[in-house]
DNA sequence: AATAATTTTTAGATTTGTCTAAATATTTAG
DNA sequence: CTAAATATTTAGACAAATCTAAAAATTATT
């Protein structure tokens, strides 16, 4: 399917913004696409037509599996072109955005496979960041525990050292599984311990020994 | 001054249609451009505004000096591309048109200016079109259409003026494509057509039209 | 030269993506 | 728990680029 250029940009936001925020608003995504509110209120609704985005007035949203896919699309071409304008052209890598904004739109996906492969099908852009493959992949960074995960980033729960019954049961009262989505907010040097914030709920204290033995991956 | 993809498009078209034709006409452009005519008087308006066009209602009209700068500007993203997709990326010189219809209207100079030094400097794009130089000169090949080559001397096939699809589809079947060598055996009066003949292949008929739109070297 | 055919322009409408201002809903704080 | 602050949506407008239908101008034909 095609979509326009600002659908494109939106949909590119709004995946950037859901990795980094737990709960996406119409005013965060606002600033991302430097529109006003009222412009995204309306493009939601275009979005949700077209199945890309989950919306229900007044509510936060989300992309939908079809709104992921296309928005790796998006940022693979993206990470390719920059890749090709620091390998090839000799640019500097701070100086690739602006472009790699643009060149993102072009529509040939043969254009894409051949320049993937011109490129020696390269992992990681210029800025370090992963480029998606034609499935739609990342390599994922290794995954952490919550003492070596970093602050401040969304982080989903991806496996669980300890899976003892008394671990299991701490992991049900504060409602963590596989999957889960949070962020650490803080860690104090005294006890080893952090400060989690999950969506829905407020922030909650993990001791060392827990955040040792719960793995994620950013 | 930057302009939109489609004031783009129309200064381009306008261009090459100036060089083909005596006079352009608001028809004629409107088949260029593929829109209708309602909507080429109104671009025109917009384009005279910004002193791209000389245009009085009702009269024939040409682009400015700054209207053929701006054109030459866009025909070398064009060609450049082209040659990129063709010499890097391996395409075939009759898949890249529609490519180069997007990747010319990306706005960097500074890419420009890298792309053509990344691809030597070259003077012509896989058409045998000559790319403008960063001033806007262009090299002029001594080419001849089959019409006006000489009988009996074998010739280098340069460019093809219509690239059509279904010229495309044409020269295609022919076996014909740039660098291609050929003869003309026979003209004849009666409707224009010419018999060519080329290497390992029985000698072919073409119609005056056809032979119109393809350009060689001797 | 008068009329017919064609071309060009005008007038009014449509779509996309945006805006401002006002209304409404949600969240935060006293 | 209200009230204030903040966030979101609605309503109405606009610019760009297009369209159709009709009017006006030009060109061609008899």
């Amino acid at each position: 399917m095609k979509f326009t250029e600002a659908e494109e940009n939106y949909i590119k936001s709004i995946y950037h913004l859901q990795i980094t925020h737990e709960k996406v608003s119409a005013t965060l995504l606002s600033a991302a696409v430097n529109t006003r509110a009222a412009s995204v209120t309306d493009m939601l609704k275009k979005l949700q037509l077209k199945k890309l985005v989950n919306y229900k007035p007044y509510q936060s949203f989300t992309l939908t599996d079809k709104g992921v896919k296309t928005a790796l699309e998006i940022i693979r071409k993206h990470r390719l072109w920059e890749f090709f304008l620091v390998s090839k052209l000799g640019f500097n890598w701070d100086e690739v955005h602006d472009i790699a904004e643009e060149l993102e739109h072009i529509s040939s996906k043969e254009l894409i496979t051949r320049l993937d492969n011109y490129l020696g099908n390269p992992s990681f852009d210029p800025h370090g960041d992963p480029i998606p493959d034609k499935n739609g992949r990342i390599k994922q960074l290794k995954q952490k525990n919550l003492i070596e995960t970093p602050l401040k980033k969304m982080a989903t729960v991806s496996s669980i050292r300890d899976q003892s019954n008394e671990m299991l049961e701490l992991l049900k009262h504060y409602n963590i599984s596989i999957g889960t989505r949070l962020r650490i907010n803080k860690r104090f040097e005294f006890d080893g311990s952090v400060e989690i914030k999950m969506e829905k709920v407020p922030a909650a204290i993990l001791s060392e020994q827990v955040a040792k033995n719960i793995f994620c991956t950013i």
